[in-house]
DNA sequence: TCAAGCTTACCTACCAACAGGTAGGCTTGT
DNA sequence: ACAAGCCTACCTGTTGGTAGGTAAGCTTGA
């Protein structure tokens, strides 16, 4: 035990870091990658960068993520978990249609993947024409399983009558990820977080009436 | 004028252009670089690539836009020019709200300026944390631009009844926006331009009723 | 009229910086 | 002993950008 507290004085002065917080390098990586990942999209963003943040050499995140690709299906990885995490956070049985909406908007208003930072799918969007093909279909995947879920909660509004009722619900759903995404993203742009707040408001003034 | 034909010949074999056309290859690189930004974003595109489409040297390219950010500067303007020229077409004194709309809505569905290859904005937006400050400016004035132009029509649908009214025609305006955006950058991602096409439909539904 | 000199539009050849990536060595806890 | 986690040192390719050269066209004045 007093061994690692040597260790850990080494560790300042070696920059080498004990075994016992092994995990959180790599969880770290991710994170600021992610973030990275929105504010300047996937390839604006270097080992470089994250090693220069984190205080190691570039070669140690080679050592956790061998291909930059790898870190970025990481980054994707982390943030459905993020997302299943947060919802499973709140009692969605209970609730209406409407609730549930509401929390899937007040999701992207979290200060951790939030509308001040963009989300971190339209860091890859935009660059999509360059992308790995291994993320392109992740990504592909990952939109698909978020229209599914805005469809089915539109579909319950509608059918309990709490939603009014435009054509079909997937493309009532198509919509709503389309202005949230739209919002997100110019509300990242403009550094203005009210941008998304404002249309989240106009989405749900136009499914209620 | 058999001296001209002499430098066209001549020019076929030193690669070199009469001055006859000496604007086209400004116009190219700008074009170019519009499509590269437009499936790749602002750091997905390189001089590299546009000179090897246009069978020139990179050096060449320097020569007619010295730095990245001058021919970004150009990318914006042009496609300002580009709306402004689009609009101009038609008698938009005439059209009620709703077609003004729609003219405003078919522009992005255009084979050039399009939902398959997403609106030039977004290669900017996704990257906003990264641009030269003066590329970031350029598109703040643009955003407001664009946000005066769609507010105008929402107020106008409004005063005459054609448009629903939720809250503010700016929030509305901001709304549709969103919308809009966000379903090109979902359109090209997926290389599926029926998205955009839903999202207008649904768009003009919220509006109408 | 026609040569001198400037301009346009390209070229070759280079540069420093940085990208992603690899090989191999050192220290540490178990 | 050995793997985890980080290191140094290096590689290749590409980036934006620069220097200097060259062949044509354009302009001008004797």
């Amino acid at each position: 035990m007093t061994k690692t507290i040597w260790n850990k004085i080494a560790a300042c002065h070696t920059g080498r870091v004990p075994a016992g917080e092994k995990q959180d390098t790599k969880k770290l990586i991710v994170e600021i990658a992610t973030e990275l990942i929105q504010q300047n999209g996937y390839q604006g963003f270097s080992y470089q960068d994250i090693a220069t943040r984190l205080g190691i050499k570039k070669a140690s995140i080679h050592y956790h993520f061998p291909k930059k690709e790898d870190l970025g299906m990481a980054v994707l990885s982390a943030y459905y978990q993020y997302i299943l995490d947060w919802l499973s956070k709140y009692d969605l049985e209970k609730m209406t249609a409407l609730e549930k909406m509401e929390v899937y908007f007040r999701f992207f208003s979290e200060p951790k993947m939030s509308c001040e930072l963009g989300c971190p799918m339209n860091g890859f969007f935009s660059e999509a024409g360059s992308l790995p093909e291994v993320l392109r279909e992740k990504l592909a995947w990952f939109e698909k399983w978020h229209l599914e879920l805005v469809t089915q909660k539109v579909k319950e509004g509608v059918e309990k009558g709490e939603f009014k009722k435009r054509g079909a619900p997937e493309e009532q759903a198509l919509f709503i990820i389309a202005a949230t995404m739209g919002a997100l993203n110019m509300a990242a742009e403009s550094k203005n977080p009210a941008y998304y707040d404002t249309v989240v408001r106009q989405i749900i003034g136009s499914l209620v009436c």
